[in-house]
RNA sequence: GCGGGUAUAGCUCAGUAGGUUAGAGCGCCAGAUUGUGGCUCUGGAGGCCGUGGGUUCGAGACCCACUACCCGCCCCA
């Protein structure tokens, strides 16, 4: 039997209604914050992530699914590859469609997106080949640190909206490329001494990615860590009072945080604030739900004007399975039909038609099925449907006009017309 | 890419030191109950025990490989 890919799913219909949820409360929250939706393609020129993620990140280097497009007899295929992330693409497009030219300065352009994203890792819990991210992008020529807070302030609410709670913000400034450099000259610098006595983990940090090193969890190794400069130290100047500005602007928003000096993100194309939102419930060890920052500099690198950006990405796959239990539950809930029709007999099976097709044009959501059951089923069938309502018709019903509305939870029942019974579930 | 765990009915899982016809609960179907579901009772259907090899008189169980999932590392959403 055919499966799907290793580290692929389908996503089935009884799990749709958390997929819908996520969706419908960010999308009121982009329409809110004044955020407009852009589609890329799921494909690019491979020199696009290149550049624009990073050729020394993991993702570019062992994460993406490149191919070799078909060629002509005259031309070789280009190399493309399926999008790791969606934030190279945006801006890409923000480029090639000048959509900076009729902007007036400070005027932000406000994008958001919504699709599956492919990375080749080992999958695990909240962690697939293709998952699904939906994120936003400020683009312009402002940086002002009220963006990123306002951008936060979005997704607290979005947060709140979707009863997930307990959850920690932290936040953090990476600097520009330039003091980042020289801070991890430093820090490379405090650790070469101490090699001897890291743990071999630490030792491989130190080779590719020094940063990492304030993230193990070796006892030993705390020790060490403990010394070392961190990056807040060595900020620019610039850098520092953004950072401080920005705290401001969430304190003033009432927005709760905590200051990561160790966190980095895993794109090049950070500068400056970098944010991650945390779960601490329904997830493992995957557990970053939203992961965000500034990115000055990106448009350049592209060969677009000077820009600044800022924004974030959330896990579609990881926001459903950080939604409470009891919210899941309600929420399932909200996709079951109105009204199932039990009928009886032949004739009132052909009445029904005709009464599904009224209702449904009255705007009801109506479940109907075409075997002629006994009653005692066909109302096991309605309560499995999780209808609210059993519309009951038999021969009386066709006869009258009047029909047998039961409501499923409470049992109670009541004859009603059609127009009586759209006027009641309207 | 590295390390560890798991794989038995649609779902969640039992299956004792390898020994005849592989079990339970839930779900499904039928009946008790001939136009009124949920509770109860009775009966029933449904498994090449993940795939492929091996050991053995005999394998769901033991060994090997593969695949998938899960948990760490790594990385990240």
């Amino acid at each position: 039997m055919i499966q799907t890919v290793r580290g692929t799913r389908d996503i089935l219909p009884a799990d749709m209604p958390l997929w819908h949820r996520v969706e419908d409360v960010a999308r009121e929250g982009f329409r809110r914050y004044g955020f407009q939706e852009i589609r890329t393609p799921i494909f690019e020129k491979t020199e696009l992530f290149a550049r624009g993620v990073g050729e020394a990140t993991d993702i570019v280097h062992k994460e993406m699914y490149t191919f070799i497009d078909r060629g002509r007899e005259d031309r070789e295929g280009e190399s493309l590859t399926l999008r790791p992330e969606n934030t190279a693409s945006v801006v890409r497009a923000y480029i090639q469609h000048r959509m900076y030219a009729d902007k007036s300065p400070g005027e932000s352009t406000k994008l958001f997106y919504v699709g599956p994203m492919f990375r080749r890792e080992r999958p695990q819990a909240g962690r697939y080949r293709q998952f699904y991210q939906i994120g936003v992008e400020v683009l312009g020529t402002s940086d002002d640190p009220a963006i990123e807070a306002e951008v936060i302030e979005m997704l607290d609410w979005f947060l709140k909206e979707l009863k997930i709670a307990n959850t920690t913000l932290l936040i953090n400034s990476v600097g520009e490329p330039a003091s980042r450099a020289v801070y991890l000259e430093k820090l490379r610098e405090a650790l070469e001494p101490k090699l001897d006595a890291l743990c071999g983990d630490c030792r491989h940090r130190y080779e590719t990615n020094a940063l990492r090193v304030f993230d193990c969890k070796v006892e030993s190794c705390q020790a060490i860590i403990l010394e070392l400069p961190t990056i807040t130290d060595w900020l620019d100047d610039d850098s520092r009072e953004h950072f401080e500005r920005f705290k401001a602007h969430l304190d003033a928003r009432g927005i709760s945080y905590t200051v990561n000096p160790r966190m980095v993100r895993g794109l090049d194309y950070y500068t400056r604030t970098a944010f991650e939102i945390v779960a601490h419930d329904g997830l493992g060890a995957q557990n970053t739900i939203v992961g965000g920052g500034r990115y000055d500099g990106l448009s350049e690198t592209l060969g677009g004007p000077p820009t600044k950006g800022f924004g974030f990405a959330f896990g579609l796959d990881r926001m459903v399975m950080a939604l409470p239990e009891e919210e899941a539950a309600l929420i399932r809930e909200a996709e079951t039909p109105d009204v199932y029709i039990v009928f009886l007999g032949q004739a009132a099976r052909e009445h029904a038609f005709g009464v599904a097709g009224e209702l449904r044009r009255g705007g009801l959501a109506v479940a109907m099925e075409f075997e002629d059951r006994k009653m005692k089923k066909a109302m096991t069938q309605a309560a499995k449907s999780g209808a609210r309502y059993a519309l009951i018709i038999g021969d009386d019903e066709v006869s009258s006009g009047l029909y047998g509305l039961k409501e499923l939870s409470t049992g109670e029942q009541q004859s009603l017309s059609l127009a009586g019974i759209i006027d009641k579930l309207k």
